[in-house]
DNA sequence: ACTCTTAAATTGGTTAACCAGTTTGGGTAC
DNA sequence: GTACCCAAACTGGTTAACCAATTTAAGAGT
């Protein structure tokens, strides 16, 4: 999607079809930021579709936002005309991310994340890291599939790097992760206990509040996701 | 979100209601992975709510990857209990990010995938990078506002990375910056100058491959952004 | 008992009518 | 000529009826 995951192929194409004729419009009248679009009911009968698929493409418009939709009132292009063209490009060539794109995201994100948590965690914040971290153990040292506290485990990290636009990228690129996942390759004895080993030095350099510490220790936590993605 | 960036803060507090109430519902019910949801028009009556509120809670769900909505058949939860206890906390609490926030995260991005487009462009990558620089250079020789121009440059080395996460996650920051961002201190005629030599040093460090120069060179042009939100 | 068929009930998705604000423009008072 | 007002038209948003696909389970045939 969105920045999406889901495809749901069938109504995608028609919403890009949809948001095209919505540029077209938009250039062919040469609107300017702050102009009003032509009412939902004229776009839908003028490109021949259903009001809500215009205004699912408005919506995902709005998401972007390039346009902005104003109760009882009008749609309006909420950025210049040039700003415009090039993000609408974009927007409609995104395509569904492939897993090393996705696992490329998340490392860059959570080396930063790691090292701004080292710096702003709180009391509290360690407290949930903590608890975090003995969920996973747990789940480990019993041979149960952890795929899930350890996500948990990153997303307190997250959390604590007070940064919260980081938390909601985390929280958009980790499912989808989580689903490619082959879980075979994961759980695997002893390299498990290595993991629980790897997490407690993050761990503790959050705690030391040394930021260069725990961007290294993160760094080598993904070592092996990393090589696995460059094949 | 969302991620996103409108409020619409209405509507927002009734929607974060409805995804407590799923939560308390399915743990309850102590739902796992796959299972199925009760129907929408159940949970619509038992909550007491329309049934398109309900809707609008398990799509913004199903856009986190924590259920799976399928048609004219039910909905699942996509992820385990755990999983989604922990990941709900965070959706319902995500509120709307500061420009310091977003600037801090596009910083990071933008570091990356600058360091990504000097090894992986290609020479339509790199022709495509000189066009948004000229139009930026143009935009600035004439004094007038190149934000949008600016955007374009860097969204035009985010897709010369190869990664299209990174493209999805810079639209969806981009945006709110720009809506944000004080037009009056960015365009300062002498300062602007500079501001073109730096973007042509980025360039030029594209385009002779060097990954660790184009990082210094996006690290310098950020500078006087990144003193800007240490205030 | 067991399997296959089939029709009724249930599902998420779609549609068109409806609603309450907003905008607009012509008429009225001065 | 100007300012004001108000009703008609139009706006995005909401609602409930409708649809087709799926699921369910009862029943017929063997």
């Amino acid at each position: 999607m969105k920045i999406s995951l889901i495809d749901e192929n069938a109504n995608r194409l028609l919403q890009n079809e949809v948001i095209i004729k919505i540029r077209n419009l938009i250039n062919a009248k040469n609107l300017e930021r702050g102009d009003k679009l032509p009412s939902e009911r004229i776009m839908s009968e003028k490109f021949g579709v259903k009001r809500n698929h215009i205004r699912e493409a408005i919506r995902r418009l709005e998401f972007y936002g390039v346009l902005k939709s104003m109760s009882q009132s009008g749609t309006i292009l909420a950025i210049g005309l040039v700003g415009f063209n090039g993000m609408i490009d974009e927007i409609i060539s995104l395509d569904a991310p492939s897993f090393n794109e996705l696992v490329e995201t998340r490392i860059s994100l959570e080396l930063k994340t790691v090292g701004l948590a080292s710096q702003r965690r709180t009391s509290a914040d360690l407290k949930q890291i903590k608890k975090a971290l003995n969920a996973f153990k747990a789940k480990i040292s019993i041979g149960d599939d952890y795929l899930e506290e350890d996500l948990l485990f990153h997303l307190a990290i997250a959390k604590a790097s007070k940064n919260s636009t980081m938390v909601s990228l985390m929280l958009l690129i980790t499912p989808p992760i989580l689903a490619t996942y082959d879980r075979d390759t994961v759980c695997e004895g002893d390299i498990a206990i290595s993991e629980i080993k790897k997490h407690e030095d993050i761990y503790l350099a959050i705690e030391a509040k040394n930021p260069e510490l725990a961007t290294k220790m993160m760094s080598d936590h993904f070592f092996k996701l990393k090589k696995h993605i460059e094949n």
